[in-house]
DNA sequence: TAGTGGTCTAGACCACCCC
DNA sequence: GGGTGGTCTAGACCACTAG
């Protein structure tokens, strides 16, 4: 039971601007996701590991709570600390969740892009982004591909810092449009508000999807905050009925 | 911007089982509930609340990380802490959440239930709750109602301890059918992983429901997993397209 | 009873924001 | 420069699990 640490990992974590505990949980990523560690097995206890790394018990535990809420390890109370099982491991959720999962599951995702260009919000967006009517936003739509296949339609609406404008080239050189504006703009998503339900294929959805019309879609509707809380995208997002949105619920409240 | 802590609260923290940060956590959540302090307001620091309640600073962040991952706070470096916009504070998921997300909206939750019965696993059920097909499973059936009209059907297969079983009645009494697993097999949730998309209502749906054949509906599927990370319950629910499951989504990853 | 995670402390220093 | 949150430490004691 004792040292069942890695013993070719080197033992310094290098001395970056990169806080220990996050350089500790990265270790020990690698170490899971490499499959060094198997799906329930246990992990030394949180006193060996601050011995192993000369670092403070709490530390340590700074790094597995980090790596808890990822939902990559789990602890019970008096029996240790282990791996979680590889189904829950791979069950995540991201903002700019569409490629990120896509890859996840071994496709392509692509994107075809129908519009890019300012307009004055109307009501209901002015609404949902709480601004005033009338002021200017960026509205970007366009078709999300896997393996080149159309899945889904992604309607956004976006708050943009004043005279603030970019182009479908810009958005196509950057790759993902949360990059772009971050990049650019210096504008970072903290949080989104999703909103899920079912509705059925419009004439145009039919079309662009390729589906028959009144065919169940899935609407992803999402209200993205920025840092300060602040919206700064409304985003419509429609799927065709084989796509499946993953996520992970944990049950904090209680406890 | 000394003091903004609520006068009239009493400083004392009640001698409980209860962890202390938890108790000012737990406090915390109340002053925000009650509105004394409105979104995106700042709270005191750390510090003065440490002093304010004679506790470390430690534990005054361990109480703020909490209500942080419930979508009750959030921190900036530098700048403070502060209280997350209603929008985002209502925004939560837990794993019993039809009961909890109906009455949040304001509508009364309830259920019919078609069957409760014991019964062997298939292959396809087996798979998903990892166990061996045809061991026994427990199968619960229901229409979900808010406000007496259907909204939604859950379709469950419970894996329970040898020998455990329990009736419709048990059920009712119950109220909950976690409530039920947790108090008489001591059975816990711990977390679930759902997977989302839609489906078009086939005829028994249609009837349930009261829409038509080829309805959209939001279909959400569900294993359930045990402190242990063992697969507990695999449910099946489809809901009404005006039905909407909402979530928060933080981009914890590259932070 | 020994070992584990859970809570709590008192202090230190760093990084960041804003005046 | 002064205040904020972010990181880190070394030690203590409690609560739970399991042999």
């Amino acid at each position: 039971m004792v040292d069942l640490l890695d013993e070719t990992g080197d033992l310094e974590l290098a001395q970056s601007g990169v806080p220990l505990y996050r350089q500790l949980a990265a270790k020990l990523r690698a170490e899971i996701e490499s499959g060094s560690r198997g799906s329930n097995e246990p992990l030394p206890s949180e006193r060996d590991i601050a011995v192993r790394y000369a670092m403070s018990r709490d530390t340590v535990r700074k790094a597995v709570r980090l790596l808890e809420e990822q939902g990559l390890l789990y602890s019970e109370h008096g029996r240790g600390t282990f791996v979680a099982p590889s189904s829950v491991r791979e069950m995540s959720r991201f903002l700019d969740s569409f490629s990120q999962d896509t890859e996840k599951r071994g496709g392509v995702a692509g994107q075809a892009i129908i519009l890019v260009e300012q307009m004055p919000a109307n009501l209901a967006i002015a609404g949902v982004l709480k601004i005033e009517p009338r002021q200017m936003v960026m509205r970007v739509k366009r078709i999300r591909t896997v393996d080149g296949s159309p899945v889904g339609i992604h309607d956004a609406y976006l708050v943009l810092p004043p005279g603030a404008v970019f182009t479908a080239d810009d958005l196509v050189r950057s790759g993902s449009l949360y990059k772009l504006l971050g990049d650019r703009f210096g504008l970072n998503a903290a949080e989104g508000l999703e909103s899920l339900s079912s509705v059925a294929a419009n004439a145009e959805d039919a079309s662009r999807l390729g589906v028959a019309v009144g065919a169940p879609l899935l609407l992803c509707e999402r209200i993205t905050l920025s840092e300060r809380r602040q919206p700064m995208e409304y985003c419509e997002m429609k799927y065709v009925s084989s796509y499946r949105y993953t996520t992970r619920v944990n049950k904090f409240s209680q406890k």
